[in-house]
DNA sequence: GCCAACGTTGGC
DNA sequence: GCCAACGTTGGC
């Protein structure tokens, strides 16, 4: 099992809408960058878990826990030109772009910021940090540790 | 709202 | 295949 960061404004998607989700599993699509359609296509997988940040918020942060119920298929807004991110060179037996689907599982008792996590020494090396850009992000066991510590989940829920 | 960083596009 | 122009992201 792999551990991961996705980001989001929550203006547009966040943790409490994934929360009111009927069934709580959302398609997280729209993802058009390649690095992070690698991720999605290739390299994460059901059962994997997630860290759910918000981004471009006047205090950006981890807010919660997700998982991963389905492993990358294709994006199907890419086929449809009603879609914001449809892209007309994709196609639906050639596909360019992924998509995943996330399920809620609980949020961090405290948000952890980017500001603290800039802060941890430990934490430097997170894409967060260095390629802030990135929208997914693979994210290591030890750090995963580290941010449900800051965000103070108790230890026995950590794993 | 500004703008730096950086990913993508397209001319050559 | 380089690189300038352009568009987007996201912190501040």
């Amino acid at each position: 099992m792999n551990y991961w960061l996705f980001k989001t404004e929550p203006g547009c998607f966040s943790f409490d809408d994934l929360k009111e989700r009927p069934d709580m599993t959302e398609p997280w699509d729209g993802v058009r960058n390649f690095q992070a359609r690698n991720f999605l296509r290739d390299t994460i997988k059901l059962g994997d878990r997630l860290l759910f940040y918000h981004s471009n918020i006047a205090e950006p942060a981890v807010v919660g826990l997700a998982e991963i119920v389905r492993a990358g298929y294709p994006d199907t807004t890419a086929l449809n030109p009603n879609e914001e991110h449809f892209d007309p060179k994709s196609s639906a037996d050639k596909a360019i772009w992924y998509m995943v689907d996330v399920h809620y599982c609980e949020p961090l008792p405290r948000v952890v910021t980017l500001d603290s996590i800039k802060r941890n020494p430990l934490l430097t090396d997170m894409p967060l940090v260095m390629r802030s850009r990135l929208s997914i992000q693979p994210v290591t066991e030890d750090q995963w540790q580290i941010i449900l510590t800051m965000g103070g989940m108790a230890e026995e829920k950590r794993l």
